[in-house]
DNA sequence: GTCTATAATTCGATAGAC
DNA sequence: GTCTATCGAATTATAGAC
């Protein structure tokens, strides 16, 4: 969302303040719309044309600031993705705490509708969404299982419920799914992450 | 796969029902080298004239025997994927029943990856994953589940568990997922599935 | 900074010779 | 049935005027 303000050239001489480019809306505007047209139709249909209009502006503005196509994509999804720290969580409530802000970040936040979506078919998208959940699901797995060793696996397991989540409710839509209570999700799938994470192996 | 021996009798004249044409080793090299590409690469970038150049035929050939891409995609994942009859299955045993079919299916099964891959993408792939979902899931959860009016919700939730094994399994392809034996997936999913399926609401 | 015009590819689809 | 040649449309990306 921020767009970190870098150097003003057009704030007069004074260096004082570096205050935000002229363009910083349209750049926004861009990436806001270019994480809608992704998330909607994927890295391949989301065109730099549509998206251009979408944001009302010049298709050639979008190669400008961000070089290309892929360019634009990595500056869309660049947004970090912060699971709130669970350390602090009763260990027996890990799971509900995980689903709980897995679904809150994923019903306020386009992007990783994008990024499930590109990721299907797209190879750098593969590979940023397998960043993700080293940095962010890993370490709660290594915290909260009895064996370290195992954490990977564990890891694993719970991605395969929380993605498998996303994957029906936002982006295959499958209507059972999407009718779903956010409540109803918890407390279903609070107990299955809880025993991936913290239950002895079968 | 199938070169069923490509005899003359070409009954020709009838077009609706008509016999082993001359062309079916053709047909089924170009159907065969499609489930590959859509596979590998999703809708958009999977595309005739690649498929052409893997099946070793000319590109116009695809569309003389298919009309049209969306033709080739739907005939290239047409199979009937058929999930044994659970039914018979033990009531405490089916989450394990199921788990165990589904990898199988997915395992022998490029087809599965193929739609999946395009369902994140195609709306018409979304759609016949929805189908599929509704055919194959629905009844095993209508004669599972204590209540028949809960049926599609907790179809909604199995489907969440085995969709997101196959898409960080056999898509997104994560390594400790990916590591897992047929038989811990087995054993950590068999109780998530039989209790969607089977226990009370939470 | 913004836009027009267009280059350079690539793809789906068609026409027609053999 | 198979292939060559090509059309027409869409795309990314560039060059340059204002």
């Amino acid at each position: 969302m921020n767009d970190s303000a870098s150097n003003g050239t057009d704030s007069g001489t004074d260096g004082t303040s570096p205050g935000p480019r002229r363009s910083d809306a349209t750049r926004a505007a861009i990436l806001e719309a270019a994480r809608e047209r992704f998330a909607a139709d994927g890295y391949e249909r989301a065109t730099i044309r549509a998206i251009a209009k979408d944001a009302r502006i010049d298709p050639s503005m979008v190669m400008r600031y961000y070089g290309n196509k892929e360019g634009l994509f990595a500056a869309a999804v660049s947004y970090d993705l912060k699971l709130p720290d669970l350390t602090s969580a009763a260990r027996d409530e890990v799971g509900r705490a995980l689903v709980t802000h897995f679904l809150a970040m994923w019903e306020e936040n386009e992007e990783l509708t994008a990024m499930l979506r590109v990721g299907a078919t797209n190879q750098g998208g593969a590979e940023r969404m397998q960043e993700i959940f080293r940095e962010q699901l890993l370490p709660v797995a290594r915290q909260a299982c009895p064996d370290p060793e195992q954490a990977p696996a564990r890891a694993g397991l719970v991605a395969s419920q929380l993605l498998g989540l996303a994957l029906t409710r936002y982006v295959l839509r499958f209507p059972p799914t999407v009718a779903l209570a956010r409540e109803e999700i918890v407390a279903w799938l609070g107990p299955t992450v809880q025993r991936y994470l913290t239950a002895p192996s079968p």
